[in-house]
DNA sequence: TTAATTTCGAACCGTTGCGTCTCGCATTAA
DNA sequence: TTAATGCGAGACGCAACGGTTCGAAATTAA
């Protein structure tokens, strides 16, 4: 073990960590995932191409599908949208908008599948997506979902967490079991079925 | 390539498959992928386990994936469940729960995960594995929904293709992000949710 | 300035499983 | 019988892993 000799706060000893090798990692592992696959993706080829040496990759990330969600991270920035519309259908409508958008783009779905298939077959790379990126998501949602409930706006009959299933149930569905457009139209119909009061009379 | 001189009805040459092997090779897998998780499962374990050569595996499946699908269906017989009920609601609360039950027994749960893992991995695995299971699946629900629409039973409100969605997507969304227990309460809070008029007036 | 510490790129190596191939034997239709 | 096919077993080359070691460079505390 290494005594602690450092101040309790920071200010390492040592040469700082690269900021240039990190950046340059994940460029080197959203271009080739796309490139060659993830089945194909190999922590050599990527530190190949970043021009960095494996013990570089290694020493930060346990594996490449923790190197591929940082780099989702750092290129896709995920715009959580909760603003305040006025309405739970208004809200709810926003977000599944935003929401499907995101989740449409090519490259962005692409690395959601990889990643969540990922999460299945090793556990501890489960753990990680599921607080880091899973579990924020439905936090998001709750946002809108706590404001309607306080303006006395939510319907009794879908359950507040049974709406966080719908919702992200049909996204991942839509991206894993069989890959159709997320389009708007999609979006509509749920927030109609979620939140009737909008499109009904009243 | 082979010569036809076989009769265009089956009835080959040399010695029959072993279903003595074939069942031995699920049976193994089956159990392997319990004990050592699928990313340390090997075909070489496989093998072993099953008392063959490597080769008799590789000459009928392309993966362990494939392996495990046909192993899924041996084992655990997905029992679809498409009876009449007399109403739109008594059919689609009965398809859900009989669904969750089958979803919720552990080892199947499990499988289903690295299948779909998998397929989103293995893009030649997963052509077969929408084919041969999700479209399956997709199916038999649409019996319940084409005889609620015969019967003028069907609400306007979700189109049928997103009952669809809902259906399956909280059901896989369930296995993969969140695991939770898959219980009637989910499946009665859905029903209500997409059949209304069961719970309400009338 | 100096010494300690840490990172860096690069190379090496033992292990593992893959996927192909070959062998000798068993089984079956012609 | 003969030809074709499946079988168990195992050898093979290959690719990637993942862990280690090396010297050089960078950074910071003393």
């Amino acid at each position: 073990m290494t005594e602690n000799r450092q101040p309790a706060t920071g200010a390492k000893r040592g040469r700082k960590r690269s900021e240039e090798s990190r950046q340059a990692i994940l460029g080197a592992a959203f271009e080739l995932v796309d490139e060659v696959g993830y089945a194909a993706l190999t922590i050599e080829g990527i530190a190949a191409r970043a021009g960095c040496g494996k013990q570089t990759i290694y020493r930060w990330w346990p594996s490449k599908a923790h190197v591929l969600m940082e780099a989702l991270a750092a290129e896709g920035e995920l715009g959580v949208t909760t603003a305040d519309h006025g309405s739970y259908a208004a809200d709810l409508r926003a977000f599944l908008r935003d929401t499907f958008r995101l989740g449409g783009e090519p490259r962005i779905a692409g690395l959601l599948r990889v990643l969540i298939a990922e999460a299945q077959i090793d556990p501890r790379f489960g753990e990680v997506f599921r607080a880091g990126l899973l579990e924020r998501r439905r936090d998001a949602l709750r946002v809108v979902l706590d404001r309607a409930g306080e303006r006395g706006d939510l319907p009794s009959r879908p359950a507040p967490d049974t709406v966080l299933d719908i919702v992200f149930g049909v996204l991942w569905y839509r991206l894993l079991a069989i890959p159709q457009p997320l389009d708007d139209a999609l979006a509509d119909d749920l927030t109609a079925t979620l939140a009737p009061s909008a499109g009904g009379p009243a």
